[in-house]
RNA sequence: GGCGCAUUCGUCUAGUGGUCAGGACAUGUGGUUCUCAUCCAUAAAACAGGGGUUCGAUUCCCCUAUGCGCCA
């Protein structure tokens, strides 16, 4: 991509957990911080926060980087993509977390805390009681570092706290403005657990700063840690990014989308047969709008006009009726080669093909799922609406009959239908002459189109609804044709 | 419970101190000499409520309600 460094003081990252698959929410965090870089010409970076060792694997993180490169955001610093700036994965950076949290045990920015889980439990219960906030009383914070320095010699588990300045804080969102907020109310938090890891708000900071991330992009959720955030930069003493607090994606009922709701994750969505780019045109509208009627965006279009400004504040139900109308549309532009290269697992999967199409089942599946390209919305429903091209499918006499047709005259189109099928000449079974044959039969016959022509759809497909009886005839060709029917008769 | 954020058709959204409040999805209807889909046309559908400010508020301010998020 052309200008892609152009602005080297443009730096955005992606810093999931790797605690569960790529999910529509992050996946849109995501290419928000993408669209931005690009568009700016900065720097998009991966970093993976995987310091919940409980429930950090790295099968999730493999496959949020799947998910990543299947929607093409493709990052230019990462794990596995280590830039200037170290690694990119925060496990592997705890000794850069410990020396700033050195820092500011040596500054008073923060102190050990001994107490136990316990102790705190029941000072939060009493402060619940009386009907105030619950935060940390700051006990430990009078120890002298002596005190603290033996206990921490006798192995004494202990936490390391952040030291809270009491004032208004404002954090400067650039979505949502000023935000105010009153440290007095926060508690001295938690910045390095007993184990020696950090906890999110610290690392995170930490990293910002030392990676020079000049936005932080991020959902709304964090909104409210931000406060706490600036007042580590400022300890710290750096410069707080940019921030742009992206609203929530919603489900159905309006809370935040989870799994509860269904299907969330990218690859569930990638399985139903919903296209990348569909996914990233629709995600990118979720919470943003170019301020006109377009709906369709090309990648370009997304990053040439993307921006923060045009970010909305309340959150986006995500309609899936939505996603499956822009999915239908990504389908119809198809080529159709691209599409039949898509469909193929799934025709495998239903059992309707089993080894590798050769290059003449190949000409005639593209046939096949040329008819259906304008009638599906997502490649998984191919199998269902092509089967009766590779089994034979089961008639019902209830659909052999036209709505408003009885089943009188609709024996008697099929009968007439089979004796005239058998002199159509082989080199007459394309679709466009069929159907010349075929209403000129039905008007020397005195038969409605209709009274005709469904009898026939039926039989080939055992369908209510499908692809036109012509088109079918002419891949199905003569002989199969003729068979069924004859088997439609023979049920009616 | 505390703090914070939000509120335009069912959904995604545009928009302005005076507009027939626009578009898209979904829905209804009609058309495209066979169904369905595509395509086209068309209809119905919204400014949460209450106070202000103002000649006038959907738009600016306040309150309430509701929803959501974070902390615990």
């Amino acid at each position: 991509m052309k200008n892609r460094h152009s602005d080297p003081n443009i730096r955005v990252r992606f810093a999931p957990s790797p605690t569960g698959v790529l999910h529509i929410g992050s996946a849109r965090t995501a290419l928000f911080n993408y669209l931005f870089a690009r568009h700016t010409g900065g720097t998009f970076i991966l970093r993976i926060e995987d310091t919940d060792r409980g429930r950090s694997t790295i099968e999730s993180e493999n496959n949020i980087i799947e998910g990543m490169k299947w929607l093409g955001l493709d990052w230019d610093e990462g794990p596995d993509a280590e830039g200037p700036f170290g690694h990119y994965r925060q496990m592997e950076r705890l000794g850069i977390y410990k020396k700033y949290a050195q820092k500011l045990l040596v500054e008073n920015k923060a102190y050990h805390c001994f107490c136990k889980p316990e102790e705190l439990e029941k000072e939060r219960e009493a402060q619940m009681k009386e009907g105030i906030a619950p935060r940390y009383s700051g006990k430990c914070k009078n120890k002298s570092k002596d005190e603290a320095e033996k206990l921490i010699a006798l192995n004494t588990p202990h936490v390391i706290r952040f030291v809270i300045e009491p004032k208004k804080i404002i954090v400067n969102d650039l979505i949502r403005g000023n935000v105010e907020f009153d440290s007095s109310l926060f508690g001295d938090f938690v910045m390095v657990k007993s184990d020696g890891v950090p906890i999110f708000i610290f690392s995170n900071v930490v990293d910002d700063i030392e990676m020079k991330i000049s936005h932080v992009i991020r959902g709304e959720d964090h909104l409210s840690n931000t406060p706490k955030q600036i007042l580590v930069y400022e300890a710290l003493g750096a410069v707080p990014p940019q921030f742009a607090h992206i609203p929530m994606i919603l489900g159905p009922d309006k809370s935040k989308l989870s799994k509860r709701h269904g299907a969330t994750s990218i690859d569930d969505y990638k399985n139903q047969g919903f296209l990348a780019d569909a996914i990233v045109n629709f995600i990118s509208l979720l919470g943003w709008n170019p301020g006109t009627d377009q709906e369709i965006f090309t990648r370009e279009d997304l990053i040439k006009q993307f921006s923060l400004e045009r970010i909305q504040k309340s959150g986006a139900v995500f309609n899936i009726e939505k996603l499956k109308w822009l999915n239908g549309n990504y389908i119809r532009n198809l080529k159709i080669d691209k599409l039949t290269e898509l469909c193929i697992p799934y025709l495998q999967e239903a059992s309707l093909m089993v080894l590798a199409p050769s290059e003449k089942e190949l000409a005639r599946l593209e046939k096949i799922i040329l008819l259906e390209q304008s009638r599906i919305q997502t490649i998984s429903e191919i199998s269902g609406h092509i089967d009766y091209f590779f089994k034979e499918p089961q008639i019902d006499q209830k659909i052999l009959i036209p709505k408003k047709g009885n089943a009188e005259t609709t024996k008697k189109a099929l009968d007439a239908s089979a004796v005239f099928i058998m002199t159509i000449d082989n080199a007459d079974f394309e679709a466009n002459k069929l159907k010349d044959i075929w209403y000129k039969f039905c008007e020397q016959n005195n038969f409605k189109p209709i009274e005709v022509l469904w009898p026939l759809r039926a039989a080939f497909t055992g369908k209510e609804a499908s692809a036109g009886a012509f088109e079918i005839m002419e891949i199905l060709g003569k002989e199969k044709c003729v068979e069924r029917i004859n088997r439609a008769i023979s049920v009616l």
